[in-house]
DNA sequence: CGGGGGTTTGACCGGTCTCAACGCTCGTGG
DNA sequence: CCACGAGCGTTGAGACCGGTCAAACCCCCG
């Protein structure tokens, strides 16, 4: 039995509770099975969709990390988002049925394939489908508020602080270390996300390292003192 | 007859290309006269909802300005978004039933009141309102991408060009002129939505003027060559 | 063993911030 | 009618953070 042909099913699938919605009946449950038509793998560096190419699904991901990245007229690119396991990308392409970004595998990664049309016919019948539609997009919506602030507001140090306490809070959620974390993308892609320079993200890790509150080994990092990058990222008024 | 009293009727509203999905049929479109409930009027520099706010509506502008913004647990705040007639906004409500940001009028404005479960109800029977939805977060979800590239990779003249043809494109779209316009905002507030400070934003439009590109009294600015503007936010590749 | 992508580090540069002073405009009240 | 103050905007001088350019390093992998 080739995993291709293992049966899709989001009823038993154990991301159910990252992508799908709480609190369903046994069948309506079932009925949103109906939803993944297929998986696909995309390999590392590979492309799950481009800036351009014809909306059709939206994904989530089952396994591997993914970076999403807009690309402007004269070649300056910009990554918008680092997505892993249960989270959905895609949503770029809705408005004028094409994708406005491309979304890049930064590891070998699996996907549910969900075609749109199928996802808003059913979410007009289900509706904890509708609201759970509306709340990933309006939470991608806050998501881009926040790094907002960041890339508008915030020093190099404390971008990258916020960076590593979002990326491990997100890891921890889905059952890894709380302190621990492998990353999956270049010091040039955190710099790209970050607004920052590579060596910028550089040194400012080799500074965190300096003053002992974390530990890199190449792409592993260890968080020895959480404290210290919160307290980074949000200046405690001295009372 | 007071304004108040005033039908509500989004099927004769002249905004109704902005805010509404096009190609209904006449009865679809009498039904959607039904999802305002109601108009609300908001004077300059007060708030049509705040963070913390418990989320029930969404608001289509008629009349004015508003700015969003959000404010960091240490104080500090980023403008999201400036939107005028014929936007939505309160879409960062949907996530978790309460607005994470602030809305705020930049002059005195008039919104119209869309509860948000009339609008689930409506869009499951009324499909291309449920496009439309869509459309309108897809929408919002894209714009955000583009701020992130300029907050990301642009700098202070790039950022205040861009700001700038964005707004005239915007109020051009609107029967205003295509190369004057009214800064409804201060020199503050601009900065805070391009990650500049206030000096840096009066010293850009400085140079501006000094190299004939624009005009500038006060709040009012008159657009004397938007090529040049053009080409500061898109170097155009040298062949 | 060699090569190459990714990373680190250093020296220097420059754009933006900071701090400060001044100016302009408009509304208010004497 | 004018004085005045508040809010907003402009301009300058100097500091500093992060960018730029360059060299060296490291690790993995062919």
């Amino acid at each position: 039995m080739t995993p291709e042909s293992i049966k899709v099913a989001c009823s038993n699938c154990n991301l159910r509770e990252l992508c799908m919605p709480v609190g369903l009946s046994p069948e309506e449950l079932q009925r949103l099975d109906s939803l993944v038509a297929t998986r696909r793998k995309v390999r590392r560096k590979e492309l799950l969709f481009h800036n351009g190419e014809q909306f059709v699904s939206l994904y989530a991901i089952r396994t591997g990390v993914f970076k999403t990245r807009i690309t402007s007229e004269d070649g300056r690119d910009q990554v918008t988002g680092f997505q892993m396991a249960g989270e959905i990308i895609g949503l770029d392409g809705i408005v004028n049925d094409r994708h406005t970004c491309d979304a890049v595998a930064l590891e070998d990664s699996e996907v549910c394939v969900m075609p749109f049309d199928r996802i808003e016919e059913l979410s007009r019948e289900v509706s904890a489908l509708q609201r759970h539609v509306h709340q990933i997009m309006s939470r991608e919506i806050v998501r881009e508020h926040g790094v907002m602030l960041l890339l508008g507001s915030m020093r190099a140090e404390e971008r990258l602080a916020a960076f590593l306490l979002n990326l491990v809070q997100r890891l921890h959620a889905r059952g890894f270390s709380a302190s621990e974390l492998v990353l999956r993308m270049t010091r040039e892609e955190i710099g790209s996300y970050l607004g920052l320079k590579l060596e910028t993200v550089s040194r400012t890790l080799s500074k965190f390292v300096d003053d002992g509150v974390v530990e890199v080994n190449q792409r592993h990092v260890r968080i020895l003192d959480a404290e210290a990058l919160r307290r980074m990222v949000n200046p405690t008024v001295c009372a």
